[in-house]
DNA sequence: GTCTATATCCAGATAGAC
DNA sequence: GTCTATCTGGATATAGAC
């Protein structure tokens, strides 16, 4: 008994994930109206019903999915922050390990993209849009402060932070968006070109 | 009898705009299939049905929109390139200007999002898609052949053009999709800031 | 040219058998 | 836990009156 309890428990996180990483795919490259859950289920190699035994709605898994990856990035953006390194170099960084991640990964290039259309769709569902505007202001603010701190200390660019914070994750999502569309052909930039925009010559 | 068949012509053209200037405003704002043709026609202040005399399906609309917009982009950028001034000023040129316009022009940012949406969807509709590979890339290669030309001239930093250019454009994508989002709370970026991602020190 | 009414289809979600 | 069958609502697109 206790067996087969243990056996379902995991058959369960498995579903739970394979409907989540299915549904994350077809999102990010299609947009939540335009994927049927029939499409999620066949990813997801289960039958359309049984997506609804785990999830009560289409909207539920997106709301889960903003969550998830705004989560994850927020847990990152305070690591970075906490570390016992310059400015300077904490922009290197961020900047190094987001192209990084976003060339190699395929999964980090779908979660940027994905979050890029919730966050500019006006059909993302409403409590989605609450967890972005409630939640999903700490990587802004912390590359503002990050920001700040390098100009104060004269080795980051002077300007308006807050504008240089929105530029600093406009720039990424950009490539976000290039690297899906061009899959194969993308060329991930040099670090050190985006860097040119926030640090100071030789710092 | 040549004066009816004139105002015709005119209604005629009138509401064809109409549909158009609605449409993109929705399909920018939420993507092609989250867009009713319901609401297309509400926003064009007329009844659904009416839709249809115009256009055969709300896909044709999209592709007529897509084409319209890489046909602007087109002229805009051969323009550029034609222009008798050093290669540094034109990237000093189109990049200051894309930022004005998208500062300034609520339906230059539509468009810039729309092509974004439109690209990056595979729920896009394949006339489109062809549209887009057939005569999208001439932007890319424009300034890609600018900044060729200033690398051969010492003004601009060395790279690779190609994924220099790439970055220019994501760049500017991912500004829209950031004016799109924040609204009234966008800070446009100092042109001088982007520029330093391409041009040498002094030029 | 424009509208209202409607046919048709398709996708989200549910029910119930296994 | 999983499936198939189905209900139901809503959206595209059409028909026909004005």
């Amino acid at each position: 008994m206790g067996r087969s309890v243990e056996s379902n428990r995991r058959i369960r996180s498995e579903r739970h994930q394979a409907i989540l990483a299915a549904s994350l795919d077809l999102f990010a490259s299609r947009g939540l109206a335009a994927t049927k859950v029939a499409d999620i289920a066949e990813a997801a190699a289960i039958s359309p019903g049984l997506v609804y035994h785990y999830f009560s709605s289409k909207g539920d898994i997106f709301v889960l999915l903003v969550d998830r990856a705004i989560s994850r990035l927020n847990e990152a953006a305070a690591e970075l922050e906490a570390l016992a390194i310059s400015p300077a170099d904490k922009l290197r960084l961020a900047l190094g390990g987001l192209l990084k991640n976003l060339e190699e990964s395929e999964d980090a290039a779908r979660t940027h993209l994905f979050m890029a259309q919730a966050a500019v769709s006006e059909a993302t569902p409403e409590a989605a849009r609450v967890v972005m505007t409630t939640r999903g202001r700490l990587p802004y603010d912390t590359i503002e402060r990050i920001i700040r701190a390098g100009q104060d200390a004269g080795t980051v660019q002077t300007g308006d932070a807050g504008a240089m914070a929105q530029l600093f994750w406009s720039t990424i999502k950009g490539l976000a968006l290039h690297r899906a569309v061009d899959g194969e052909n993308y060329r991930s930039p040099e670090p050190a070109v985006l860097l040119r925009m926030f640090l100071v010559e030789g710092d």
